[in-house]
DNA sequence: CATAAAACATGACTAAAGTCATTATTAGCT
DNA sequence: AGCTAATAATGACTTTAGTCATGTTTTATG
């Protein structure tokens, strides 16, 4: 490992104790670089903006979570319908949310996202685990003729995590109204069954 | 009108003129308080802070589209069915927000309301045009027989507002390669016909 | 119309992100 | 080791949002 390399894990490492104290914005790049001995110009050799380091921060933190949600859809009766995997996995989701990641924390992914510039594809990159989890459980739903569609699963899976995104974003912009485990039951019993009538 | 509120309408005018020619980042309070003549403390009395200028130029902006939303479901022809309406209505929005108000202008959108001191009501209310307007559809899928639901219609056409949000989002977050026509369009037919295998 | 209170306006100031020309350190080479 | 090029670090500086104590104008009132 370069020289420069241990200084970027220093900031990296100050900054994240520094998040864990307080808010994101209460945290300025001259906090972190005076605690972390090195002047201000050294942080921007390491990181393109405030914002990018918490993108990596934030990253770090998304990216364990869904080995939690595939650990979590392991864990249950291998008997389980895929209907029932599918809200069960959406409420393990939206459990990490609000308990672990936090709507703090999410409006800022939401945020930083909506930056061009920044990279955040830990949580939106088509290759994020989720989007096979979630595949994988809709193929099941098909083996066992549970699930019923003319869309590719892999769409299906694309259109299923946005919905999902589309929830916390909700969530986000009406908490603390907004009560997202419930809201996201409901969304996806909607999702799963429609509301045409059946001929 | 008493003198202050003139003074705001001034400082509105002045920045709008501004953001018609440059990006929101690159029109400052500075630039707007020269060019309308006047002091950038005066900026502040009647703006909380550049946010919620630019969130209230996007309010104007965003509440006379439900009314071209409402114009353009009814000049359908009156036997269109309420699928088609609402196909048609999701197309009518993707429209808008594609051609008129444009990919960057909704970023901004979506950003400002995730911050939770700037006040976007026109656009997130649940008072808001749009609500009731697909609502209206709903209804009268269900009276023509065409939907059938358990899920009360004003909760269900939140579910569907959330949902052309969660689309558009996404459409911010992944410009351009997101076709957000095509997408809202599959993502609705998907909610109206759900997935699971008819009994 | 004199005057006090309320409303409006000012601009120098602070805070914080981000830049960049300069300086210091390290690594590779003979 | 001595020299050079690349890599790393510096901090004074710029930019821009936002503040606030002070000053000015308007309005209401005896």
């Amino acid at each position: 490992m370069g020289k420069g390399e241990s200084t970027k894990q220093i900031l990296f490492e100050t900054a994240a104790e520094l998040f864990l104290q307080k808010d994101f914005n209460k945290v300025t790049v001259d906090n972190i670089v005076e605690k972390a001995g090195l002047a201000k110009g050294t942080f921007y050799i390491y990181f393109e903006s405030k914002d990018a380091l918490i993108a990596e921060f934030l990253n770090y933190y998304v990216n364990n979570v869904d080995t939690d949600y595939k650990a979590h859809l392991d864990s249950l009766p291998p008997k389980t319908t895929a209907t029932d995997m599918l809200l069960s996995l959406v409420g393990k989701t939206t459990d990490v949310l609000i308990n672990t990641i936090g709507y703090h924390k999410m409006s800022f992914v939401y945020k930083v996202q909506l930056t061009r510039t920044i990279n955040m594809d830990a949580v939106k990159g088509y290759n994020r685990k989720l989007y096979q989890i979630v595949a994988d459980v809709l193929s099941r739903g098909i083996a066992l003729g549970e699930f019923n569609t003319k869309v590719p699963i892999d769409t299906l899976s694309k259109h299923f995590v946005m919905a999902l995104r589309g929830l916390s974003y909700e969530w986000c912009i009406r908490y603390p109204e907004f009560d997202l485990k419930e809201q996201a039951h409901t969304h996806f019993q909607i999702l799963l069954n429609g509301i045409l009538e059946k001929k």
